[in-house]
DNA sequence: TATGGATATTTGCAAATGCATTTAATTATG
DNA sequence: CATAATTAAATGCATTTGCAAATATCCATA
């Protein structure tokens, strides 16, 4: 007896403006259309702009692991760090334990292009928030974090 | 003087799971997965699947208007609709006082298609907020609304 | 009312994407 | 320990995407 087998009420119903995936999508466009200036200008698409900050704050992950944190899809994500490689902003090095798998690290360089992109991300954070007082910031960031938890399939 | 000029924390003192937009965007990467197989065997990408989201509650707009609704590029959106309209489930109408302008309809083949495909959204919904209280709901979905108004940048 | 800009949508085209498959390596099982 | 099944990553290929340009229409103003 899940809740999937409760009949829900009809979008036009909740509306559109009440239903919590409809306006974290919305958010989510404009907060990445706002980076997509910064973005091209530093030669980046968004799965390379993802694969930096996550490797700016996780080392070494494999690449299957980096596909999940940057919720792209693992052959994407393999030519976008295949540009990135080339680029000279991350490293690939063969696992220790498992020659079939790779494990990625950002570069100095590749630090260096993201330290010139985070402003940018945090300011379009910070518009987003404008306003909003810190208690109820925190809150919202909260229960994001549980509802990840609900629907994490990977144990990462 | 506004929260740009502000030299923001680095990403790795936040933490990325304290970072409400990959918090978001990774909500949203699952939240989309989980709807792929229902929509593909229903013949649906994500922008068409939108498309019939929207147009199930709002009646009539202009494509750039549904643009924005959706986050859908607009030439994006154009060929969806082309596709959605090949296989019944919209209507263009040209605007009456606007002969460039095309108003979308959902037709009642297309309404049928997104009845059959917005359980699927509930529940994908209902388990991203399995075990959160329903205040705790509320206050999310009304931050969010501060959020978007936040940054909207048409008066849609 | 003629004309130069706006605006709504579509379309051409190159690049990006994602599925399915391949390759290479590891692990499990008889 | 041989072999089948599994896993990690890369790649082939058809589709999708998005930018820029084209098309069609509207609006402001001289």
């Amino acid at each position: 007896m899940s809740e999937d087998m409760v009949i829900p009420p009809r979008l036009g119903e909740v509306g559109l403006t009440n239903f919590a995936p409809y306006l974290m999508n919305r958010l989510m466009g404009r907060y990445n259309a706002s980076l997509r200036e910064e973005m091209t200008g530093l030669g980046l698409t968004t799965p390379k702009m993802r694969a930096l900050a996550v490797l700016s704050v996780i080392d070494g992950p494999l690449i299957r692991e980096l596909a999940v944190y940057t919720v792209v899809e693992q052959s994407t994500l393999s030519r976008a760090l295949d540009q990135l490689a080339a680029d000279g902003l991350v490293r690939r090095e063969v696992d220790a334990a498992d020659s079939r798998a790779a494990r990625m690290f950002i570069t100095d360089t590749g630090r260096v292009t993201f330290e010139s992109l985070w402003p940018h991300m945090a300011a379009a954070q910070a518009r987003m928030f404008r306003g909003i007082p810190e208690e109820e910031r925190r809150a919202l960031v909260a229960t994001l974090q549980k509802m990840l938890a609900n629907i994490r399939k990977h144990e990462i």
